[in-house]
DNA sequence: GGATTATTTCAACAACCATTGAAGTAACCC
DNA sequence: GGGTTACTTCAATGGTTGTTGAAATAATCC
């Protein structure tokens, strides 16, 4: 992961509406849930909730799908542990401490987990 | 690790800035370095950076200690370690993978790996 | 096609953030 | 004590961010 993309990252989850969001939608898993479900759930107007959603997907921290009218929100696992990646790259000293696993995986890419030890 | 600190600590981390000089001190160690030599590593002027330091230090990220003129600042490996857990708090659908365990750990404090695991 | 539901777009506004230059403090050296 | 080095504080300024209300689009139902 390059700077840039840590960076948008990081401005992503740094606000509440979208911490929380973020979580909810981890807390979800890879389904994900329709942006009235996230809206509702958090008191959070739909159209401040797009907004944030916009921050949250140009960081690459969300997918969107469309299922009849509503669009289906994710968290895209992957980017997440690529931004815990770059916070702890080059750190330990050497000390290597968990560096190369990835620290989240939901249940339907569990198969990962093998490819990746 | 609670929500506000969470946020503190991801606000801290999202401006370049301050990603930079983090990650310099990751890199140094628990020793730290002094604020002077952060300023000429990065190319921030000295009051840039005093402001950049106490953002990371309210959020609970560096510390400080004086020694003679200088103002040695050292990441704060175990606040990293809570916010990285915050992040993939509840995730995984039950799956645990590498959740209770610190993705970061400087060599000084290589002991407490032990304790933990 | 008209009404309804789900979400997005847009313009406007207040609040917050990062940087600068100048002045201030704190420790050290002669 | 006077000068120097290392940082910090302060006020001012321009830029970015989050929220709101109103209007627009998109899909579904009758």
């Amino acid at each position: 992961m390059k700077k840039p993309q840590a960076l948008a990252g990081l401005a992503a989850l740094a606000q509440e509406n979208r911490l929380d969001t973020f979580r909810l939608l981890v807390q979800a898993g890879p389904e994900g849930m329709p942006a009235g479900e996230v809206s509702t759930a958090l008191g959070v107007s739909p159209n401040t909730l797009t907004f944030h959603f916009d921050r949250l997907r140009e960081a690459g921290l969300v997918t969107v799908r469309r299922k009849g009218r509503s669009m289906i929100y994710a968290a895209q696992f992957d980017a997440m542990n690529a931004l815990v990646g770059y916070l702890t790259e080059n750190c330990c000293q050497g000390v290597t401490v968990n560096r190369a696993a990835p620290v989240c995986m939901p249940a339907a890419s569990k198969k990962r987990i093998k490819e990746r030890a």
